[in-house]
DNA sequence: CAGTCATATATCATTTAGAGATATAGTTTG
DNA sequence: CAAACTATATCTCTAAATGATATATGACTG
């Protein structure tokens, strides 16, 4: 979603300087699937102030520096509305994670083994804190959205817990068997004996 | 994932040109977790080949355009397993349908129900297909990630299976009170009585 | 036979993420 | 008690990435 709609969804929360929307965007539930930097936002914001769907009022705070609050204005609420009433594109996911797993043919088992524990701790502790979060539970939208994730994170963890052990059995069975083959690279006939005394993980 | 590193991990399956590589990051199974446009392979391309990670050979095609053939070389290979030997930075996840469901209070039920359904039949459709993707079995790794997509979808299309009737009898109740509420502003104390004769999907 | 799809490379304006500059104040640690 | 660190707050800059477009051709389709 381009970061102006997405100021105008946060705002639609109640006000907030462009630090406080930041914020919306990197705590959970929004910061589970949405993000913006302060370089899009703050020129955003700007934009959506000349055009009148949100009006700044200049704070001086005391014992902070100033903040600019914005507001949402009617026909900022208007714009929201029209901006998310369209059919929304395909979901995004990008992962490094994954990138390397495909390719872990190529790479140490247990570098392999290593990321695959830290990511199932990852979920883990992402899971607890969604348990934990409240507030996500006080709407019928954002107690579906907040459902969704915890399936999603659910569903994850679950499946490199029962996946891991066997993975990491393959990738040590092959990088033995290649290192066989380059010790006698002629002697194609003689295929490694499939005995599997390999041990994995700590 | 940077582009350059993308560039390596898919010429480390086999040569390809850019628009191949291009392909290669939009079909699965790469396209589920990878991405780049054309505006960042060919000068990646270009700077791989300057570093000699990769060599490029100009192949004069009959009945198509000419096209640029690159091989990974020995350095580019290191280069790759070193790019991928770093522990993976968090995945990253965007969804516009889940931002419209997160406010979806603010918009017509209908419409919610809509997006709804259509998501579960994409999710349906890529299911699918994942099960045909023969290739995705070949190797430890593709079949991990492989396995790893399909749990991630099947969760996806369960969650919202099991919750979209309630989800929109909750938006529709919502909606009714909200009525209601405006009809009636000042009657606080007469709240709308909780009956449920909605009718929700098509 | 026009239209559009697939192959193939390349450029370019715009957008974006990420890092840093600047400033103040409260909190933790040596 | 000082130093370091964390949090609040705004804004700018740059390198990288995206999306769109230009160019060219053959193949398929209505």
């Amino acid at each position: 979603m381009d970061v102006r709609t997405l100021c105008l969804a946060v705002l639609s929360g109640g006000e907030a300087s462009g630090y406080e929307i930041r914020k919306a965007l990197q705590e959970a539930p929004l910061g589970h699937f949405q993000d913006a930097a302060y370089g899009s936002i703050y020129p955003a914001l700007l934009r959506l102030s000349n055009e009148g769907l949100v009006n700044g009022t200049a704070l001086s705070q005391e014992k902070r520096p100033d903040k600019k609050v914005y507001a949402l204005t009617a026909s900022g609420e208007r714009a929201l509305r029209q901006a998310l009433m369209v059919a929304p594109g395909p979901d995004k996911f990008r992962s490094d994670f994954l990138l390397i797993l495909y390719l872990a043919d190529q790479l140490p088992p247990e570098f392999i083994v290593d990321i695959i524990d830290e990511r199932m701790a990852e979920y883990e502790s992402c899971l607890a804190d969604m348990d934990d979060c409240k507030a996500c539970l006080e709407q019928p939208g954002t107690r579906f959205v907040h459902g969704f994730g915890q399936a999603w994170y659910r569903a994850a963890l679950e499946y490199l817990r029962e996946n891991r052990d066997r993975f990491a059995a393959e990738l040590v069975e092959m990088k033995r068997r290649r290192e066989i083959n380059k010790e006698t690279p002629s002697s194609g006939e003689k295929a490694a004996p499939l005995t599997s005394s390999v041990l994995i993980g700590e």
